[in-house]
DNA sequence: CGTCCTTTTGAACATTGTCAAACACTGTGG
DNA sequence: CCACAGTGTTTGACAATGTTCAAAAGGACG
């Protein structure tokens, strides 16, 4: 794979500590690809033979059942996906597509299970970031069954706002669809639901929003670090 | 600790392929105790001290927010829970309470920490029980938004059905209310979602239900062992 | 400019939740 | 053994929430 990428993966908190030499095996046995937008990446039921690292552009996560279809989650660089399904070598439990043209790396699953059991270091990371997933599903899973649609959206707009350093003004990364879908809830209802937030100072103009009101859309959304803190 | 319980915990998969002497090490660093049903074993936003193993009765996981609560999980013998916070350092993310008379132990995560690191076996263990952890919430997130709850319900019973040897009846082993809100519903829709559920063969009297037409309510329920079924 | 897609809006509908009351089950104490 | 309290479950009427379908409006892009 070209040295390009190496430094950037590299500084991911997974490969961060682990031995140089370990790191250089697993990033030549790797692959590189550059696709374009709307690429179906992995399907649902597929064997997992690889460990992805989105380098740039945007990955979804989605499911689908019975003609419908969800999102599970957004991936934006630098980040890996699917890590739990290459150390099960289990079949991959979500799908996955481009949003954007992407670059993305693909380490072979039996790679970094080898690496896994030589460094203890990377074998360290690995059980963090795996701990880590798991933490944010609960996080996710408690976010759609503790509060209404209107909540959840509340609190995803606090939760962006914060990432984008705490302004008044920020704006939404994805289409509003996407959003939707990420949040439970279809797009008629996520328009009305911005439409309603305008009660507690929430403008939007297109992915422009906002936020005039900070108290009285926090008193709606009340925050809670074990639910939208993505740092626990 | 009593060695009356090694040998049960030692059958996990967890611990099954462990170095012996870290195994007893493990055990020794560990307290048992028997709790009362309807005890708070832990509460969300503590740290993280113990990771716990029910060695009989039943626990459940839930969470609380805004004053509505939900169930997460009911973890039953032999199991382990909150190993992803006990790796993390993090806070709790779930409370836990026991649901009856129940035996567990506790390990400290300290020593958790020093035996991966010193065990690659154990290393492993852990790593593939959390991926599996990951994966049961994946799919439980899946259930809850791809599917209504009388879909769930309808998989719900199918997937008992099946644990309890595929025979035409069985029984529920929690109280309703529990059920409901594992499912994310409250308990007066579960009540008419089982009766509606009458006109898909299944008989409820009590906890025992009863399915008389199997494909009909299989046919409703669609299931899918990306979501389903819980050895993937 | 026209086409395609997303977003918004409206109205009807379906699903789910809330509240209150009745009912059923369990265990206690007289 | 029965009355009773306490808890869980069911039922009904109603309210809130969310979805569907259809259509219009807005944007992006060739």
């Amino acid at each position: 794979m070209p040295e390009l990428d190496a430094p950037n993966i590299r500084q991911l908190e997974l490969f961060k500590e682990m031995d140089g030499t370990h790191f250089d095996a697993l990033m030549r046995a790797s692959y590189v690809q550059n696709f374009p937008p709307q690429l179906e990446l992995i399907s649902e039921g597929d064997p997992s033979d690889f460990l992805h690292v989105v380098v740039s552009g945007c990955v979804e996560l989605f499911s689908s059942w019975n003609g419908r279809e969800s999102t599970l989650a957004v991936i934006r660089p630098v980040s890996t996906f699917i890590l739990a399904a290459s150390i099960r070598n289990g079949p991959y439990l979500m799908s996955a597509r481009t949003l954007e043209k992407s670059r993305i790396i693909l380490i072979p699953s039996q790679d970094v299970q080898a690496v896994f059991d030589k460094d203890p270091k990377f074998a360290r990371a690995i059980v963090e970031e795996l701990a880590q997933v798991c933490r944010n599903a609960t996080k996710h899973t408690k976010d759609l069954k503790l509060r209404t649609a209107l909540e959840r959206l509340a609190n995803y707009l606090l939760t962006q706002q914060k990432q984008a350093g705490n302004g008044s003004n920020f704006s939404i990364p994805i289409e509003k669809r996407h959003l939707a879908s990420l949040l439970g809830m279809t797009p008629e209802n996520l328009s009305r639901a911005l439409k309603k937030l305008r009660a507690y100072g929430v403008l939007v103009d297109g992915q422009i929003i906002a936020i005039s009101k900070q108290e009285e859309l926090e008193r709606l959304a009340k925050p809670n670090r074990l639910i939208d803190d993505a740092s626990l």
